[in-house]
DNA sequence: GCGGTGACTGAGC
DNA sequence: CGCTCAGCCACCG
C-alpha cells in the first residue's frame, strides 16, 4: 500500500469516473475532478492519467481507461513532456471517431459542442464500490 | 525528508 | 485576447 488511503480512493474515484466517459466522447480534467467531488483538484486528475500503469495485470491501466477522452477547459490536447504523447491522444480520439483539429500552434483541438460530455453527476449514480 | 515539478483552472490585470 | 498568480498535492530526485 504505497500512497496514504484517502489518496487511494481519489485515484481509484477519477479512474471509475474516466471509465464512464463514452466512446467518442471527450470531457476536461477539470470536470473528473468536480465528478469526485473536489473541484480543486483538477491538476492531481492529471496526475492520475499520468501514473496510469501500463500492466495488463493492474486493475487500472492505460488499456482499461479511457484517458484519451479527457482533455484541458480549453478544448485542447494539454501538452506533455514526451511530444510523442499528446499525439498519440490525438490517435486514439481520432480512432474511435473524435474530429481533432491541429491548430496554426500546433495545437491539437477537439470541439465540445459535437463531442463533449459534462453530466452533473456519475451515470452510475456516482458511487461504485469492490 | 524536503523541495521542485507538473496530462489544471478560474480569477485578476 | 494573452499573461501571471495562487491554490492543489502526489511523485521523484
Amino acid at each position: 500500500m504505497p500512497r496514504s488511503e484517502e489518496a487511494q480512493a481519489f485515484f481509484h474515484a477519477v479512474y471509475l469516473a474516466v471509465r464512464e466517459i463514452p466512446r467518442g466522447k471527450v470531457t476536461t480534467y477539470g470536470h473528473i475532478a468536480h465528478l469526485v467531488g473536489t473541484p480543486q483538484r483538477a491538476r492531481q486528475v492529471g496526475l492520475c492519467l499520468k501514473h496510469l500503469p501500463s500492466d495488463p495485470e493492474a486493475r487500472f491501466n492505460s488499456d482499461n481507461v479511457p484517458w484519451q477522452r479527457v482533455i484541458n477547459s480549453r478544448g485542447t490536447i494539454s501538452p506533455r513532456a514526451v511530444p510523442e504523447g499528446t499525439q498519440a491522444q490525438a490517435t486514439a480520439l481520432r480512432g474511435e471517431g473524435v474530429e481533432v483539429r491541429t491548430l496554426a500552434l500546433g495545437e491539437l483541438a477537439v470541439d465540445f459542442e459535437v463531442c463533449g460530455w459534462f453530466p452533473d453527476v456519475l451515470p452510475s449514480g456516482g458511487e461504485q464500490e469492490s
